[in-house]
DNA sequence: TGGTTACTTGGTTGTATGGCCAAATAGGCA
DNA sequence: TGCCTATTTGGCCATACAACCAAGTAACCA
């Protein structure tokens, strides 16, 4: 692999590296609706507040989220929501897996 | 999150965590136009065998490629062609943090 | 059967990641 | 100013990952 190929590559493995972790799938899929801030996702995660500051400030070093501060707050909101038509994909894969899975019990 | 939300988070996760690697997104790419061997990618990439059959051996794991046994050769080609669609969206991502990157500089 | 090729698996090592706690920073309000 | 709340950052530890080498397995061929 030439060196070009492989940036190419390494640039793209660092945006699905960002993604690759249930409570930042689970940001992304809570900010498709609205825009939350830092404690509201907090909450709804049930983490330590420093861990979920950390994964969204992975999702924002590799552009995928954007963050807003108002007055004491942070406010992240997606900023590419085609990484969502994704997740259709993964179902898709997950479910074959699935049903594999069964018919081998069969 | 309750244990089923998370649960669903997972399945997904590992499923972008087997893409979430220069080697492997690699792999995906050459897969989409035929099948081939380990041998091929192996020349390709410049990696030791092991090395490429250990990506080849996760990606399988997940259920995005599939294998199939020809004489002492492996033949693996890609199960799950939407992936691929995904990089047409991660790679604008890329494309924006770099004009955004030379924004910055004007 | 013995050797060669293709591939997988096990072992080891260095590095990256994710979690929490504690401390630092920043904005609002009394 | 001094306190409270929201968030980030640093430190630490345990775990996971990726790379290589070496050894094992499987198919073909002489």
């Amino acid at each position: 692999m030439s060196p070009k190929t492989k940036a190419k590559y390494e640039a793209r493995a660092a945006i699905i590296k960002a993604l690759a972790h249930p409570t930042r799938l689970f940001i992304v899929d809570q900010l498709q609706t609205r825009k939350r801030c830092v404690c509201e996702l907090t909450k709804l995660i049930g983490a330590d507040i420093s861990t979920v500051s950390k994964h969204l400030s992975l999702l924002k070093s590799v552009g995928i989220v954007h963050d807003e501060k108002v007055g004491q707050q942070v406010f992240y909101h997606l900023k590419t929501p085609c990484v969502l038509r994704f997740f259709i994909c993964v179902d898709s894969v997950v479910k074959t897996n699935a049903e594999e899975q069964l018919a081998l019990l069969r």
